[in-house]
DNA sequence: TAGGCCAAGATTTTC
DNA sequence: TCTTGGCCTA
């Protein structure tokens, strides 16, 4: 018996262990909340390397960069090998992986640049002018996710949407002259590559032998077309996955793949984890009766061993502020009194905005936290900035890049010359930066002399970075001289002349982000240290992805979504009110939107092993006003005689306060 | 013609 | 609150 083996036997149940060594054909793990899910799957791929199968068959996908890091590191430890050729990643990152080695069979260069939203939104303001279309009338947002769902093919043009054709069409067709993908692109392509050339598909059918797709209710349909096109002719395919915990359809995820799935893959296995490990059975029964009033779920009885958990305290603070500062509070108590450590606590939050004032709450406190999820590093304004810069040196075709740092810093190109360029470009059918050329060296330009000067300036920066950066050789450094070159310090100095601490933070930034590029480019284990490898990179990661520094010693304020397949010993819900869970918008979307939100509910409450906390706020101030708050009809379902409400922040009403506040002047001027 | 200033509106969640 | 876009001025 192979050590692996004799590890297993002792730690799993006889479920997990049929999902361990269900190796061969179809597979169908439905796991639930706490069951075990992680250690399952990294046995299970042990397993497989321990039984002769080699690294470089298993295909791993997995949803969030950081499950799939995570899931990549436990096989690692448990093995203790560093296994180079297993790939465990995103689908969007194999997709790219795929791009890298094939795009070109579709016309596209191997330098493409990833368009992330702020990206796609500029484009598409752009492609929108250029048509002109009013700007007014036109939803952006909803735009782009109409785009979305045709392109990954969960849904048709129809009457609604027919109108955004044309603008659609020149959405892609700018796109290519590009050289730009959007995320979409990314599975998108690939699956047309795989379709397209058969000799690809069969390079990739014949090297991966065995898949494994974890998270697999997240997928959409367009994943699962991509998984199936890989796995149905070896049908080694293993799905992990938990219908309650899908909470990503507004991206696309479609439960429908799970039936899907037993049709296409016949005679699969199919094991059901049902044993939780993780929560106490209060919170357990808590999360049961909240879950139990979805319709449409896959019957399942999550139970535990464990018994008498402590109650569920619900409190009711007067406004975010005192909700900050009672979550603040509890904590410290806790951590007094129980030994709890700080990197035990999980905060969560439906919306990112939530975060802003918990944030000063525990900073207030010296509570050391970390906040993942949430606006990536990489988005941030003078970050995305530098990476323009790179992304333009990578693909000089990238206009959408070009566009933004063409006056960042101010250079003198104005509206009228900008206007001049998209002219010839559009008549030439090229890119800016080569109207750009053009137009600055031809002795018979319209453009005023002034200009053309302003031009060459510009192109010949780039023109003399491209090749460096390109080399692959100290990027790092170079980026410093660009940057210096540039004066992006005078920039930031002059866009925040009130505020000189923020050009301080942001300059300290770019010094991260090139501190990060330098880590990337010399670290030994990283086979691919170029710069279009590190420009694919970062647009496909969170900041939280990259900074592995050690997270001991901190608790973790996250959304919902970010936390899905976390654990943590104490667990605040923050927010718990109507209108934030279920979220208003996520309802007027779409009424039956409220059983994902319930779901999310769901997910949140699950995270909780031992102790869970939940706050709702009498009033919350959104954008700048103030508006009442009422709890969350969720909290009705769960059992009543699990829930404890927290006496400390009940109803305080205006005369008590004023008292309150009284006394606490009083007090204050005593002792001072 | 470029850049500064002011008013209005906004992203729910992530790859 | 912060960003974006439009308008006005130099």
């Amino acid at each position: 018996m192979t050590a692996v083996k004799q590890h297993y036997q002792k730690e799993l149940n006889p479920q997990q262990i049929r999902a361990v060594e269900a190796i061969n054909g179809p597979v169908l793990i439905i796991a639930g909340a706490g069951s075990g899910k992680t250690r399952v799957i990294t046995y299970r791929i042990a397993h497989m390397l321990g039984a002769g199968v080699p690294q470089s068959a298993i295909l791993a996908l997995t949803f969030t960069n950081k499950a799939a890091r995570e899931m990549a590191e436990r096989i690692r430890a448990l093995l203790g090998k560093k296994l180079p050729n297993l790939i465990v990643s995103t689908f969007h990152a194999f997709g790219v992986r795929v791009l890298r080695s094939h795009i070109h069979r579709l016309g596209y260069r191997e330098n493409f640049s990833i368009y992330d939203t702020s990206d796609q939104l500029s484009l598409l303001k752009e492609t929108a002018r250029e048509m002109k279309m009013p700007l007014e009338n036109l939803d952006l947002y909803g735009t782009l996710t109409a785009f979305s769902r045709i392109k990954s093919g969960s849904a048709e043009w129809n009457e609604d949407t027919a109108q955004l054709r044309p603008l659609y069409d020149d959405y892609q067709s700018h796109m290519k002259l590009y050289n730009a993908v959007d995320f979409d692109d990314l599975i998108q392509i690939p699956i047309r590559i795989l379709r397209e050339h058969p000799d690809v598909l069969d390079e990739y059918r014949r090297r991966f032998q065995y898949m494994l797709v974890d998270e697999f209710q997240d997928t959409s349909r367009q994943q699962y077309d991509f998984m199936h096109l890989l796995g149905v002719e070896h049908q080694n395919v293993c799905v992990v996955g938990d219908d309650d915990q899908s909470i990503y359809s507004w991206r696309g995820a479609d439960y429908k793949n799970l039936v899907q799935f037993e049709n296409d893959f016949p005679g699969l296995c199919e094991i059901k984890l049902e044993r939780n490990y993780r929560s106490s059975d209060t919170i357990l029964a808590a999360a049961n009766g909240v879950i139990a009033h979805n319709t449409n779920r896959k019957s399942k009885n999550l139970w535990t061993g464990t018994q008498g958990g402590s109650p569920i305290e619900l409190a009711y603070p007067e406004d975010e502020r005192a909700e900050a500062a009672f979550i603040a509070e509890k904590i410290k108590t806790l951590a007094m009194r129980e030994q709890l450590k700080y990197h035990d606590v999980g905060v969560l939050i439906r919306t990112n905005n939530l975060a802003r004032t918990l944030e000063e709450g525990f900073l207030a406190e010296n509570i050391p936290y970390r906040m993942s999820g949430g606006e990536s590093f990489f988005q941030r304004k003078e970050i995305k900035d530098m990476i323009c810069y790179l992304r333009l040196c990578a693909n000089p075709d990238d206009d959408v890049s070009l566009l933004r740092i063409m006056n960042t810093p101010r250079r003198g190109i104005g509206r009228k010359t900008l206007e001049q360029l998209q002219e010839y470009a559009r008549s030439a059918g090229v890119s800016l930066f080569s109207a750009m050329h053009a137009l600055s060296a031809a002795s018979d330009s319209p453009l005023a002399a002034r200009a053309q000067a302003d031009l060459a300036e510009f192109t010949a920066l780039i023109d003399t970075y491209r090749p460096k950066l390109l080399s692959g050789k100290r990027m790092a450094e170079t980026v410093t001289a660009l940057v210096a070159e540039i004066d992006y310090w005078s920039h930031l100095v002059s866009e925040h002349q009130k505020n000189d601490k923020v050009a301080k933070w942001k300059f300290r930034n770019i010094e991260l982000f090139i501190d990060i590029m330098r880590a990337y480019e010399s670290d030994p284990d990283n086979l691919d240290p170029g710069l279009f490898a590190f420009l694919n990179r970062i647009t496909l990661q969170l900041r939280d992805d990259i900074e592995d520094d050690d997270d001991r010693g901190k608790i973790n304020l996250m959304t919902i979504h970010a936390a899905k397949g976390l654990e943590h010993e104490v667990v605040f819900v923050a927010g718990v009110e109507d209108g934030v869970i279920p979220h208003a918008r996520a309802i007027e979307e779409d009424e039956a939107n409220i059983e994902e939100e319930r779901r999310l509910f769901y997910v949140a409450i699950t995270r909780a092993k031992r102790k869970l906390f939940l706050t709702s706020c009498r009033r919350r101030k959104v954008m700048r006003e103030v508006i009442d708050c009422s709890p969350s009809p969720f909290l009705e379902e769960i059992p009543a005689e699990l829930i404890t409400v927290s006496e400390a922040d009940t109803t305080v009403d205006q005369s008590e306060a004023a008292d309150y506040f009284a006394m606490m002047r009083a007090r204050f001027a005593k002792s001072s």
